[in-house]
DNA sequence: CGCCATTTAGAACGATCGTTCAATAAAAAC
DNA sequence: GTTTTTATTGAACGATCGTTCTAAATGGCG
């Protein structure tokens, strides 16, 4: 049944990204991939090349349609301080103590892959570095608008939700309880003033 | 050469520790183990069981002689603002732009393995609920004593800094800048007041 | 000195790993 | 309508995975 594919390159491109998402690099195997993609092994290595091609593709469908997304979206539609909260929020609230906790499927490869593979660790440092900027973008426009404590400086302050976020990501993967998550949630936008 | 072990058990258990902190459990196989740890294969067997019991056997070592000793340490030595200054530059000071970093065996863990396997996340979580009762410890003695801001919720606070710590090492992973960590970690210890 | 207990060494196991290939089938090109 | 091109399929590849087993070696004990 040739000449035109018989499937969505990109809809199956996310299947795939959740198997790595949910189990990450080594612990995914390529007959979990062929079994949850639904295409057989030949067009997937012909489509998307080896394993950890499609990784990196998946790594960085990741990073165009949830990451990138989330941040237009909430910096579109919030006020500075609420589009903050709103991104530690969406994290925080997809935990829950007894399903699956997937997190975040960069900040689960900058600690399975980051240090050892180059590739990689480019995407997740140009996504957190992305997200850097975009916490120190609305700070500044908070503290225009005056909803932002004025004492803080913006890029440091920053850097430091950045790494609460990446916290949370952890946490929710090893201690997914609510009242952890919600303090931390707490405590990340409190500073803000 | 028998009867009596060639090889101290806790140390060679010490290298299993070096090489799954560096490179996770999936891509730490057997055959590297053999060679890291320069025991054969059945003795391996024999005195640690198979590779996973193995793992937590060094997870657990980790969090006795590597967590517990550095939080001991430094709440004994220091003052409470100091000692969690401490505990955060013990992780900064560690990574290099350049060299292997290794960041913390725990969070590593955490997000490896912790979703799906019960008795790593029971660790993993345990660990960290110390930490966290560390950093309450700290702020309550600290408040007492007058060096920590008298105005923050001591256990709501030890949340927000256990995911500062978690963050940290997360970054090390992946951005080893040491001008990113020090602004995380200023941000962290600016936070007591 | 000789027997036993235990460790050592490394070959070998079946299973699974990631990857490739030859055969088949169908749309596109002429 | 024939040829060419391309996707699909599933079997098959060698390598490596985690694990087990047998044989050799040594110290402890009678």
């Amino acid at each position: 049944m040739p000449a035109e594919k018989q499937f969505d390159v990109d809809k199956v491109l996310d299947k795939a990204m959740q198997a790595f998402w949910v189990h990450g690099y080594e612990a995914t195997s390529m007959q979990d991939l062929v079994d949850c993609m639904g295409v057989n092994r030949g067009s997937l290595y012909a489509t998307y090349g080896d394993k950890h091609t499609l990784f990196l593709s998946a790594l960085r469908m990741y990073d165009e349609t949830v990451r990138k997304k989330m941040l237009a979206e909430f910096e579109a539609r919030f006020t500075p301080r609420e589009a903050i909260r709103r991104l530690f929020l969406a994290f925080s609230e997809q935990a829950s103590p007894k399903g699956c906790n997937r997190g975040c499927f960069l900040t689960n490869t900058a600690l399975e892959l980051a240090a050892h593979d180059k590739e990689a660790r480019r995407i997740v440092a140009e996504a957190q570095t992305q997200i850097e900027a975009f916490f120190a973008r609305m700070i500044r426009k908070g503290q225009e608008s005056g909803d932002i404590a004025r004492h803080m400086d913006p890029s440091k302050a920053a850097s430091g939700l950045l790494a609460s976020l990446a916290g949370l990501v952890v946490l929710i993967r090893s201690r997914p309880e609510p009242a952890l998550l919600q303090a931390v949630v707490d405590d990340a936008i409190g500073r803000l003033g």
